[in-house]
DNA sequence: GGACATCTCCCACGGATGGGGGATGCCAAG
DNA sequence: CTTGGCATCCCCCATCCGTGGGAGATGTCC
């Protein structure tokens, strides 16, 4: 059911994560990517229950290359791997968006729990915003850019005449993408968009 | 440094966590309830940094009593511990607020890697959302019990109207206690308090 | 008793919001 | 080529929102 994108620079390391994921039930297909790049070209080829991201690696790093997917992709859930546990890579990882982060020399079951836990706490918060009645949409629908750009300038108290200053648009095409994201989110007003968009984490 | 507090009703379980808890660097301190009225009791005293809290347990269970708790206190981070991984038990958990659950089954890295994961999760949480600008406060100035319904009811996307019906208050009523809230978390509009209250995590 | 916080309600007002239409252009997919 | 999604703009209109000031009713703390 469940596929994974493992991002790696290191064959060896994708091979131990390998080794770690199979003894998670419900994993069927595991893909590899041995650069961001390659993660960025291959998740919407993939679409991945979850991505194992390492953080250095040469070209973009993990970093980057999580905050680029999950701009992309918020659907997206992704758990960093890192070398040494220092809070600093904690702290920019999940800045970044990403749902957790693992220790390399993580143990077999370390690595089990983690992904179990990334993956379940995905399944919550898509499951969970639910309880909408006249809801047409069951997956999370995508937000446009625009939508997103207008979601982002209410979250920050921003009027739609200001939103639209900012984005040289006029007033009434900002209320025009507000009404469509309020539809996709089946949200009653700009206060319960911003709610549902930092649950589905499109807000930080 | 940190404490953590073992809210079930088996002292068999609790022992069990207590092992667990005892590989998890960083765990200085381990409390123990009884119950779920006991763990709402300790919460204020201990101030743990995390709860695990059992599912079922003889009077309010423990997902009524994670409710309560996070009501009271929004900067509490619970863990749920449930006998099976039934997903209606994840959905319920994290619905009320939780951070996660653990399956009782769970071997000692299991419990280890959720524990440090929800800990580190929840640190991020306060300590990422710091690159705020022109906030003149910078401790939080704490919301009233009714400031707190409110902006609970804005991020639902209720109107003030509605929000005074669930609350039998009336609807000027609800329009003051929204204007000191927005004084208080420097908000322009209900869109940019309920995102300040995603970041102070008063919400989820 | 007096200071203080909290909660409650009122009135009035201008401006913002959200929903309903409709219209045009663009570009990629079929 | 036609369909569909996206973005852009326009109109109207009922309703809601946010803010101003005022005021009484509880408590608590010293």
């Amino acid at each position: 059911m469940a596929t994974v994108l493992v991002c790696d620079d290191s064959a060896l390391v994708r091979e131990t994560l390998h080794r770690a994921l199979s003894s998670v039930p419900g994993i069927t297909r595991v893909v590899d990517a041995s650069s961001g790049e390659e993660a960025l070209a291959r998740w919407p080829v993939e679409r991945p229950s979850l991505v194992l991201m390492d953080v250095r690696m040469p070209g973009i790093g993990g970093v980057e290359a999580a905050r680029r997917l999950l701009s992309r992709h918020p659907e997206a859930i992704v758990v960093m791997v890192t070398m040494a546990e220092d809070a600093d890579g904690v702290a920019r990882s999940v800045a970044g968006g990403a749902r957790g982060y693992l220790v390399k020399d993580a143990s077999r079951e370390e690595v089990a729990a983690t992904v179990v836990y990334a993956l379940s706490d995905g399944l919550a918060r898509r499951t969970v915003p639910a309880p909408r009645s006249n809801d047409a949409n069951v997956s999370a629908p995508p937000l446009t850019e625009r939508e997103m750009q207008v979601l982002t300038g209410m979250s920050r108290g921003r009027s739609n005449a200001e939103i639209g200053k900012e984005l040289y648009l006029s007033e009434d095409t900002v209320k025009t993408h507000a009404r469509r994201l309020f539809r996709k989110m089946g949200a009653a007003d700009r206060a319960q968009a911003v709610a549902v968009g930092f649950r589905w984490g499109l807000i930080r």
